[in-house]
DNA sequence: GCGCATCTACCTACTTATAGGTAGACTACT
DNA sequence: AGTAGTCTACCTATAAGTAGGTAGATGCGC
C-alpha cells in the first residue's frame, strides 16, 4: 500500500480502459482491481466522468513530459520521431491501445471536458510530429517535400489506427510497416 | 413499411454503432429509432452479439461489392485507390467511423465470431490496397520501391485512425492531408 | 369457399444482472 | 477530538433477455 490509493485507481483504469475502451469498462471492474468497494471509488472521484477527465488530464501530462524528454535528447528528427513512435510500439506490444483512441471512438457519449482534453491530446502530439519533421526538412535529414503537418497528420492517424488493427492481429507488428513507410516517405525526394 | 424490419434494424444499428461505439449502443436507442419494442428485435435477432454479427457480415459482403465495382471500372491504380478512399471520405464526412473500427477497440469484449469477421474485413481491404499498389508499380504509375503491403497496412492504418481523429475536429478533413500524403508516397521514387 | 392449423411479427409484462451513485456508520491515524 | 478513507447497505435506472400471448396473413385439405 505504498502507491496512494487515487494512483491506483487512475492506473488500473487506464489499463481497463485501454484494453476493453470507456464504455466497457465498469466501477465494478475497478474496484475488484484495485481491492476496494466501488462506494469507496466515489470518494476519490465522484462520478465516472470525474475519473475519466483525471485520468485523460494526467495522460497529457505525461505525453508533454515525454515529448520534452524527448527533446531534451541530442540527435536528430529521426532518432527524435523514432522515439515517439516507440511509445505507440511499447503500448502495442501491450495488446493495448492509446487511452486517447480508446476514449475519441466514444466520443459522442463522453463529457465536453474530457472531449477537450482529447482533443488537446492529439493536437499536440500532431504539432509535435510536424516540428520534428520540419526540423529534419531543414537539417537535410529529410529530402521530403510536402507540408509537414499533413505528414504529421498522416503519421499520427496511422498509429492511432494501427494500434487497433493490431488487435486483431496477434502474430505480426502493424506499427512496424508504418513506421519503415513513413521513413520511406520522410527520406525520399 | 416497404422495408423489412430486419433490414432497417441493421441499418439503424449499423448507424448507432459507428456514431457511439458497440458497447454504447442499446436496444433501447434501436427499439425506439426503429419504432417497435425491444422484445421485438430478439424475434429478429436473438441476442446482441447475434445482430452484431449479422451487421459485421453484411458489411464485409458490402465492402466485397464495393471493391468489385471499383475492379470493374477502367482506370489505373491511383483511380481506384482514390475510389476506394472515398468509401472513407464519405463516412468522414457523415461524422461516423468505420464499423470495423468501432467494434476493433472494443474487440476484447466481443464475441469470438464477431471477431473474426472484424478481422477478415480488415485483412481483405488490406490486401486489396496491397494489389493496388502492386499494380501501380507494375504499370509504372507508381515510383514506389517498397514492399506493397506494408504501404497497404500503413494506408488501411491511417484510413482507420484518421476518421477516429477527424471526431475530435469537425473544421478540417483529416482524410484530405492522409490522401495527399499516401500518393506523394506512392509517386515518389 | 370453408374450416383449421400454422406462421410471422409483433406485443405486454416480467426477470436477473449490472450500472453509477448516495447515506451514514466505522476505523485508524495524528 | 478530528478527519481521511473505507465500509455496509441501499437507491434508481437501465441493460439484455424471457415468458407467454395475440392479430393477421398464409397454406391446405376437402
Amino acid at each position: 500500500m505504498t502507491t496512494e490509493t487515487s494512483t491506483r485507481l487512475l492506473d488500473t483504469a487506464e489499463q481497463l480502459i485501454r484494453q476493453r475502451g470507456y464504455n466497457a469498462f465498469s466501477f465494478k471492474d475497478l474496484a475488484e482491481n484495485v481491492g476496494i468497494r466501488t462506494a469507496s471509488i466515489h470518494y476519490h472521484f465522484p462520478t465516472k466522468a470525474d475519473l475519466g477527465t483525471s485520468l485523460m488530464k494526467r495522460y497529457v501530462r505525461q505525453l508533454e513530459e515525454a515529448l520534452e524528454a524527448i527533446d531534451r535528447r541530442t540527435g536528430g528528427a529521426k532518432s527524435k520521431l523514432k522515439s515517439f513512435i516507440k511509445l505507440y510500439r511499447d503500448t502495442e506490444a501491450q495488446g493495448a491501445i492509446c487511452l486517447c483512441g480508446s476514449l475519441a471512438s466514444d466520443v459522442e457519449t463522453l463529457p465536453a471536458e474530457l472531449q477537450e482534453v482529447v482533443t488537446s491530446y492529439l493536437d499536440r502530439s500532431e504539432g509535435w510530429i510536424a516540428q520534428q519533421i520540419a526540423d529534419g526538412v531543414r537539417a537535410g535529414e529529410f529530402g521530403f517535400g510536402g507540408r509537414p503537418a499533413e505528414a504529421a497528420t498522416a503519421l499520427l492517424s496511422s498509429l492511432q489506427g494501427g494500434l487497433i488493427l493490431s488487435r486483431t492481429r496477434s502474430e505480426r507488428s502493424v506499427l512496424d510497416p508504418v513506421q519503415r513507410t513513413f521513413f520511406r516517405l520522410l527520406e525520399s525526394t
